[in-house]
Parts: structure tokens; sequence; C-alpha cells
DNA sequence: CGTCGACTTGAGTTAACTCAAATCATGTGG
DNA sequence: CCACATGATTTGAGTTAACTCAAGTCGACG
């Protein structure tokens, strides 16, 4: 078996040298987990951060009843429970597989170290810290000021978008994965998605397919634009 | 008129040499505001950031309609609209003066290019990212997950906590602005604080004043116990 | 083919909202 | 120093988006 990590494919460590790749590499262990298996707990220590190298991880929330709310799914090439080796001591979320999936971690004080003598590094981090807080401002905003039929068209809009403004979309989460990321219940989700349709803003097509039959109304709905950075 | 700006007293600008400090002092401007004046809005290009020098900024969406929600109020020494320094070319939310205020602002590319001298300075802006990143995780938490009533015993814990655990806690915004921090409104903040005091866990006096009476029901209605960093 | 989780649909409840109106607080000009 | 204007706060009455609970259907996979 090949034992040898490889970092070229991280946007985070894109910019750097080879040899700081190589030698963060060094510094890098690797973890294998199944479907649905926890990565880190909420109060967990955090003396290391992750980046995803295959499959896919939810960062939630639990309330005390047992609603989730998702705040992020990181696939291939992402980091995640970075933010907390910069302050604070321990993760603010859980972290859970959604498949079979492979994680590096890399501990905190090489990682901090490293980053002392790398500018770019830290610029990139920096970036990624950023764009996270940007996200998180637009749900704060979604989860106060709109309802759920607007954040589902924002939802919907943004995807397509990712996705090179197609019409066809294909959900890669579960309906109830989705509900918990936009701060609501399957059954509401189920309800909004079977009245948009009968107002032909959306059709569904088997469990995880939706096209966008009526863009205007969605954009109108969704409020305002969605764009891409 | 003494011109001269100084930022020994920031946090942020703390652990870099005189030298460097004066340099982004050298760099920097400073703009003064009366009471509610805007600094920036929601969407303006963000060519540099802030440094609240004196007063206070309240960071806040709209909604359509009119709704606001405060996602956080600032004071002396605080960066704000650092962010998308980093990523981003544009203010996510807008800035608002509380009262009469200072600020300095730094050009973005000049700060950039000091960041990529200074690790320390990388390592603390860091810091200040991951701290931002916390607050909003807790705050969607408390969006999606917790109610009103949740919320505002969480609220009134931490400032107690901020304060040494006083018992006493002067609120320093009006409820107004509370209610549209919590991402609720004045009314719904009104008649929970009533319930509140009536079931003895608060007494009100003045417009401004709370004092906890039963903490030990705050914390159990708030869920969990408030820990500062 | 059967099981289990995901999804849908119905019925009822409720926290929090809107709208309206009255009251209180504060600061300013006369 | 008072009167008023303005904004903040409270309270009442009614509405509603979204929730809970319950039951049934669908679909994928072993």
């Amino acid at each position: 078996m090949d034992s040898t990590i490889s970092l070229v494919s991280v946007p985070l460590f894109r910019d750097m040298p080879d040899e700081d790749r190589k030698a963060l590499a060094s510094i890098a262990g690797t973890l294998e987990y199944g479907r649905a298996e926890t990565v880190f707990h909420e109060g967990d220590p955090a003396d290391r951060f992750f980046v995803v190298k295959s499959g896919r991880i939810k960062i939630f929330k639990l309330s005390a009843d047992g609603k989730e709310q998702i705040l992020h799914i990181f696939g291939s090439g992402e980091p995640f429970g970075e933010a907390p080796v910069f302050s604070g001591k321990r993760f603010p979320a859980s972290a859970e597989t959604l498949e079979k999936s492979v994680v590096h971690f890399f501990p905190r004080t090489a990682f901090v170290d490293l980053i002392k003598q790398q500018p770019s590094l830290a610029l990139n981090m920096m970036a990624v810290l950023s764009e996270r807080l940007h996200r998180f401002t637009d749900m704060i905003e979604q989860l106060s000021l709109r309802e759920v039929p607007e954040r589902l068209a924002s939802y919907l809009l943004y995807q397509s978008a990712v996705r090179g403004c197609t019409t066809e979309i294909d959900l890669d989460v579960t309906k109830t994965q989705l509900a918990s990321f936009l701060g609501t219940i399957p059954e509401t989700l189920s309800r909004v998605l079977a009245r948009m349709e009968q107002q032909g803003l959306v059709q569904l097509s088997g469990q995880r397919r939706i096209s966008l039959t009526d863009r205007e109304a969605l954009e109108a709905l969704a409020g305002s634009e969605i764009r891409l950075e």
C-alpha cells in the first residue's frame, strides 16, 4: 500500500514551495472512516486540523433535544477544523463522515511553526477563514431574515451557479440533510418543495433531482442575485 | 491637533516590533463620524479595513423589508471589515456608528505586504478571524436551535461573565438593538423580559439595568455553561 | 422479498410575528 | 426650566410560518 501523502491538490497548500509541501506531508497523518463515523465531537481539544482526502464530512451542531444544524459539508481537498488552531482550544462543532472517507490531519504546533515561515501559507489560510466567515454571514442572514422558501431558492440557485448554471441539479445530500443545512426539518422542506413544484418553479424527479423550471421566479424569491465570488 | 496615530493599544498589533507598528501607523488614515453614520455599506468594494479608535460600531445586515440583524458591535481597539481583505472584494455587511466615533483605516495592499513580513501579525489576524468564526458558529446555533428566551439567557450570562460575573448588568445598547442582535424584534424581547422578571429570573431597573436574580435558572434556560475562552 | 431509513402527508399547536396604540425617556429650543 | 418632538418601550389583539406528532408510502440494498 502506498502511504505517501500528496498535498498538491489541496488549494490551501497550492502556493508553497514543493519542499515545504513535503515537510507538511511529513508531519501529516491519515485516518480512514466508514459511513456516519465521528471525526471529532464539539468540545474535543483541538490539537490538530484536517483535510479531506476523499469522501465527505459534515460539520454540525446539535440541540439538547437532538435537532441538528449542519454548518458545512466538505469534500475532497477542503480543510476543516482549522479555526481552533488559531484561537480557542476546542472544536466548536462536531464532525462526522457522510460516507466512507479518508482524511489527513496536521498537528497544531508543527503547522503553526510552518505558517510562521511561509507567508503564502498564512495568506491562503486567512483566505480560507475569511471565506468561511463570509458564508456564515450569509447563513446568519438567511436564518434570521429569510423564510424557508427563500432559503431554499437561494440554495438551489447557488448550487446551479456552482455547476455552471445548469438547470438540472443533483442534490448530493439527502433531503433530510438539506433540511438540516437550511435550518429547518424534513417535513417543512418536503411541503415547501411540493408547493414550489405545484407553482411551477421547480420540477422534482427521483429522490435527488430537481430542475429549475422558472429561474426568474426563483431569483425573485431569493431576493437577490446569486453571485459566486 | 495631534494627528499622530498610536496603535499600541490595539491587540491585533500587540506582538509586532515597534518599528513595524510605526510603519503601520504611517499607512493608516483616520475618519471621524457622528452618531448613526455609515462607515460602509454591504457590497461596497473592500479595499481597506478598520480599527475602532473610539466610540462604537455596529455591523449588520438588512432584509428586504427593513428588518435588521446585528452581527457585531465593536468598541475601542477592535478591528472590523478585515475579512474581505483576504478573500472576496466586497463587504458582506454594513457598518454604522452607534455613537460619535473615530476609526482608523488601513489600505488593503499595504497591509497585506506587511503581513507577509510579520508572522506574528499574521497569527494575530488568524486568531481574530478564528474568534469571529467561533462567535458566528454560536450565533447560528442560537438562531437555528434555540428559542428567544434561551438566547436572551445566554446573552445575559455571557455579559455577566465578561464583566467578571457581576450580578448587575448594564446593557450598553438599547433594547431595540439587543433584539436585533438576538435575531428577534423589540416587542418579543419586551415580552420575554417581562416574563423572566415575573418568574424571578431577573429584575429590571431603569431602561438598561438588569440584575440576574436567579443565575441557576438562567443557566438551565441557556442550556449550557457559559464559558469565556 | 423484507427491512430500514428516507420521504411525504395530515392534523393540530405554538412561538414569534405584524399591526396598532398607548406610555415612557431624552434631549433641544425657547 | 419647561414643553414638545422624537425615538424607545410596552402592551394588546390577531395572524402565521414553522413546528410536533402520527401515520403511511417509497426506495434502495442485502
